[in-house]
RNA sequence: GGGGACUUAGCUCAGUUGGUUAGAGCAUCUCGUUUACACCGAGAGGGUCGGGGGUUCGAGUCCCUCAGUCCCCACCA
């Protein structure tokens, strides 16, 4: 069988996939007999498309399922969507706009219609491309926050929660957004820095009022700033600090309104701040939260100029302003009142203005409405407990911080919008001001009767939807069908779920409410942990956006590098919490131009990331056909040796005993830091290990240490160890890269119809055992602890010398085929017992010489040595080396070594050191002091041979 | 304004209770097309750990301070 040189993962990814979902290979459903292991994903959009922050999630979702499954639990992953209510309303309204329709024209039904259509055509698209990402979920279990049953839920919570007392309907100063016509909650805001101006308006004094005999007042008006000039057509008192001794004498005076005859007084408060401005504050009780709270405390009128769209109503008092944009009017009565002679000066000021999330262009406007609320204060204390005991753990957990802020301050949750595409609220009205909440329009009638006996006519329903998220909240227990029967199978096994892995950015908007919900419904948390990914960052450091457009295409990066090689690039540079920038080229700006030139001189889907990620995955293919290449190969008969073990075959040139036994401890060690890394969700130093161990220990050493000569055979025993490690390594690989590891799983060995590398055993660290006897035959007996730190002790003392021999080779000039010589002096030839030959197969060594040649130095020959701790190495060289080169070498390490023991010098002489320091640490000091003289000796006595 | 974090090699980051003269990957440079892999192999160079001060026998690590970057919360018009 001909195996290609490099892996293409194209044809593979698309196979493997369609055989798990063939095989129910994702599938779950509780089984006593095994720990369950659940994650039920962060809803998607149910329009939105795959992007880089999806990419990360899930990944990390996957990997962390992946294992579990392998380990023999149950896992679980459930996908689904979000209806997302604005969101979705905003494009389809969008949609409708470019086709020519207005929403104001269609009826609630005709609109909704035109929503599922467009629901029908552009949902789910998200969970088509999470296969292409290898996403593992049981799709058997996916659920839309809007199907049937989950829309039962939420009615189903909503009217308990009213009945307990905790939702309420109630006037209030709440988040407008002209442009969705909705309410918001406080988390929908999102506060930009933005230039603005601070005008200094002048309102005339109302002469008449003014106190007897102070008529020749300095003050015939008083000048206020503000950023809002068009909210003075609201305002309902001015407002000064009585202490202010500048407006005294104003105390009670009315003023007028510019442009109406409108007249309001002038009051007092310690609320205002003499020190800014002019000290005196425009009241606009009805577009400004502060101003709201002012006007209940001085029982001020309310005048609301806005429209629900932003523009102004008749109420203003100004007909030519009437209908206008509020940001038009603002242009206008600056020009006004400047030609009035009302406008004194205009100052720069930088100042935050809230924005609509969904319309991020949309400045949103503190608005007085009437909208239902939910009490937070009960709801957050067994969530705020549950998290700061950590019964949910939040991983990194300085966001448990971030958390406790805002549990501690949380305000009541506004969770009626003005929308249609949603969660109808469950609440009936009859003509006269009475209403009641109830399941459904049956109940709500029986409710009517009973409640209100004099109640005449039809009832009809709320016209509003609930917020997206007061379904989102309910996903943990929702999805299991938790709430419409709170005793089956499913959520008695899978609840509370795992871990949660989600963005920090909707910690408040989801985690919080997630973690109330849990406790509230099921009176248990909702997840046992929390892993927060970072934001994903482009090279300038910006989040990625659609807006900015500087976010790669992740179907695009999937197709070049494969699904595998984008895991693995995004997971190379993840580090746990921390944002983490990728690496793609994107143009600075998102301007036509930008974007054009950008397009010519760069390559949108570049990522070294990636390609590290490619270039691992096809390491891995590599060593499959190494190795498929030996099972291929003619194996000899099972060489017969003492002891039932076996003796190394010539071709291999090296014990193999010890090569398995080394990687065999390695392997092990390797397992107990991933274990570690996964313990405390290092996802990313988890990859990292994994990395490590295939590349650097399995191919570049052991692959090397046991490959044969080309064409030669291998010995049975030492192919089925090394298939067998190949075997445990493809496993714990498998999480990170599942395709390229089922792909080469399935051609390494013949397997079973549905079989699956998904539901192999998944590696398990052996208990430590002692440190088996070195006796040939022996060598399968498993090793770790001591054992294990023994050999992986020999071995990196092996490898030292193989890397210093290809260095002098390397620095002299000579080829790697040139066989050398190496002479050794040591205390301790027990590591040159075991990894002798494989310093000679890996170094080209022709012989070893350990302890063989106490007056080498005397020897006539030329040559050259080095030191690796207390041991001496001399390497015969036939030809003279270079030997300026080599007395550069020689006192560039003598004098660091020089510097070295210097310093451990001072440290041994300091009386205080010897007092304080741990007695350990002193015998480290003094170890390195005796290896530094021996090293220094030793140099000094090659630089005097070399110059003799 | 309140709170939190970060600043280590050209870049992206490790550095877990203070204890070898600080590590990795990428990039750069040198050598090598040897027989799994050039999506490869063997090496090299590159850091006064943001500045300053302190505690300590000893500080990248702890404390103070200054500077810069970022995040969350609040919203004095």
């Amino acid at each position: 069988m001909e195996i290609a040189k490099t892996y293409d993962p194209t044809i593979v990814e698309a196979k493997w996939y369609q055989y798990w979902l063939d095989n129910q290979i994702f599938a779950s459903r509780p089984d006593p007999a095994k720990e369950p292991y659940t994650i039920v994903i962060p809803p998607p959009n149910v329009t939105g498309l795959l992007h880089m922050g999806h990419m990360l999630n899930n990944t990390i979702q996957d990997i962390l399922i992946r294992r579990a499954r392998m380990q023999g639990k149950e896992a679980c992953w459930v996908p689904g969507m979000d209806h997302a209510s604005i969101a979705t309303e905003a494009k389809v309204v969008a949609m409708l706009q470019e086709r020519g329709i207005d929403k104001k024209s269609l009826s609630r039904e005709e609109f909704l219609a035109y929503v599922w259509e467009w629901k029908e055509k552009y949902g789910g698209m998200i969970l088509k491309q999470l296969k292409k990402l290898g996403a593992s979920c049981d799709w058997d279990r996916t659920r839309f926050t809007m199907e049937d049953s989950l829309s039962e839920a939420v009615t189903k919570v909503f009217v308990d929660l009213y009945n307990k007392g905790k939702i309420y309907r109630a006037y209030r100063m709440v988040n407008w957004d002209p442009k969705g016509k909705t309410a918001l909650s406080d988390e929908e805001v999102v506060y930009k820095e933005v230039q603005s101006k601070l005008y200094y308006v002048r309102y005339r004094i109302v002469p008449e009022n003014s106190i007897p005999g102070n008529e020749q007042t300095p003050h015939p008006e008083i000048v206020i700033a503000t950023t809002r000039p068009e909210t003075i057509l609201a305002d309902t008192a001015i407002c000064v600090n009585p202490n202010d001794e500048r407006y005294r004498h104003l105390h009670g005076k009315m003023v007028v309104i510019p442009f109406t005859d409108r007249q309001i007084p002038i009051i007092t408060d310690e609320y205002v701040t003499m020190d800014f401005g002019t000290g005196g504050l425009k009241v606009t009780p009805a577009h400004d939260l502060n101003d709201y709270e002012l006007g209940k405390k001085h029982n001020l009128p309310v005048i609301d100029i806005l429209n629900d769209d932003g523009t102004l109503n008749d109420k203003c008092g100004v007909p030519k302003y009437t209908g206008k944009d509020r940001f038009a009017v603002r242009r206008e009565i600056v020009k006004d009142l400047e030609a009035a002679g009302l406008l004194e000066k205009t100052e720069e000021y930088r100042s935050n203005v809230g924005y609509s999330e969904r319309n991020p262009d949309t400045v949103v406007e503190p608005k007085v409405s009437l909208q239902w609320w939910l009490k937070m204060d009960e709801l957050a204390k067994p969530a705020l407990e549950h998290v700061l005991d950590d019964t949910i753990r939040f991983h990194p957990d300085k966001f448990k911080n971030m958390y406790r802020h805002w549990m501690e301050n949380v305000h009541d949750w506004s969770i009626s919008r003005q929308l249609w595409w949603g969660h109808r609220i469950p609440a009936w009205y009859d003509g006269q001001g009475n209403f009641v909440v109830a399941a459904n329009q049956e109940e709500a009638l029986g409710k009517f009767q009973v409640q209100y006996p004099e109640s005449t006519g039809e009832i009809h329903q709320d016209e509003d939807v609930l917020d997206t998220w007061f379904s989102a909240w309910l996903w943990p227990i929702s999805v299991f069908d938790g709430f419409k029967d709170p005793e089956n199978a499913d959520i008695k096994y899978y609840y509370p779920t795992n871990t949660l892995v989600t963005g920090p950015d909707i910690i408040f908007f989801w985690v919080a409410r997630m973690v109330m919900a849990g406790y509230e419904f099921r009176h248990e948390f909702p997840f046992r942990d929390v892993y927060f990914t970072g934001i994903i960052r482009d090279q300038y450091g910006r989040k990625m956006s659609k807006q900015l457009g500087n976010s790669p295409d992740p179907i695009s990066l999937m197709e070049r590098y494969g699904a595998d090689g984008v895991r693995t690039g995004l997971l190379f540079s993840s580090p746990a919490g921390n944002d983490l920038i990728f690496d793609t080229p994107v143009p600075k700006s998102n301007k036509p131009d930008d974007i054009a030139n950008f397009l010519k001189t760069n390559d949108p889907l570049e990522s070294k990331l990636c390609e590290q990620g490619r270039n691992f995955n096809n390491k891995i293919w590599n060593a499959f056909r190494l190795i498929k290449s030996w099972q291929e190969a003619h194996q000899p008969p099972p060489t017969p040796s003492k002891g039932g073990g076996f003796a190394t075959l010539p071709s291999e040139g090296v014990r193999a005993d010890v090569a398995i036994r080394w990687f065999e401890a390695r392997f092990q060690a390797a397992l107990a830091e991933l274990e570690d890394h996964f313990s405390k969700f290092r996802i990313s130093d988890a990859l990292h290990t994994v990395y490590d161990l295939a590349w650097d220990d399995f191919c570049s050493w052991y692959l090397e240490m046991v490959k044969p000569e080309f064409g030669q055979p291998i010995s049975r025993e030492v192919y089925a160890a090394t298939a067998g490690f190949f075997d445990r390594l493809l496993r714990v690989l498998h999480p990170f890269m599942p395709f390229v590891t089922e792909e080469i799983w399935q051609s390494l060995e013949p397997r079973q119809p549905g079989e699956s590398i998904c539901v192999a055993e998944y590696p398990k660290a052996e208990a430590p055992l002692p440190t088996p006897p070195r006796k040939e035959g022996e060598f399968l007996a498993p090793l770790s602890g001591a054992g294990g730190a023994a050999i992986l002790e020999e071995a990196s003392l092996a490898f030292e010398v193989v890397r210093q021999i290809r260095n002098l080779r390397n620095g002299q000039g000579m080829s790697p085929k040139v066989a050398l010589e190496l002479l050794v002096s040591t205390p301790d030839a027990s590591a040159y017992e075991s990894f002798g030959s494989v310093i000679q197969k890996l170094a080209n060594v022709s012989a070893i010489r350990v302890n063989d040649a106490p007056d080498r130095k005397h020897e006539s020959r030329t040559g050259t040595g080095f030191l690796i701790k207390s041991d001496e190495f001399f390497v015969p060289l036939e030809t003279t080396v270079d030997a300026a080169k080599e007395r550069q070498r020689l006192q560039k390490e003598l004098d660091h070594q020089i510097g070295f023991l210097e310093s451990v010098d001072k440290k041994l002489g300091n009386e205080k050191f010897v007092a304080n320091a741990k007695p350990e640490i002193i015998e480290n000091e003094r170890r390195k002091k005796a290896d530094a003289e021996a090293k220094i000796k030793s140099l000094q006595e090659s630089l005097a041979s070399l110059c003799g």
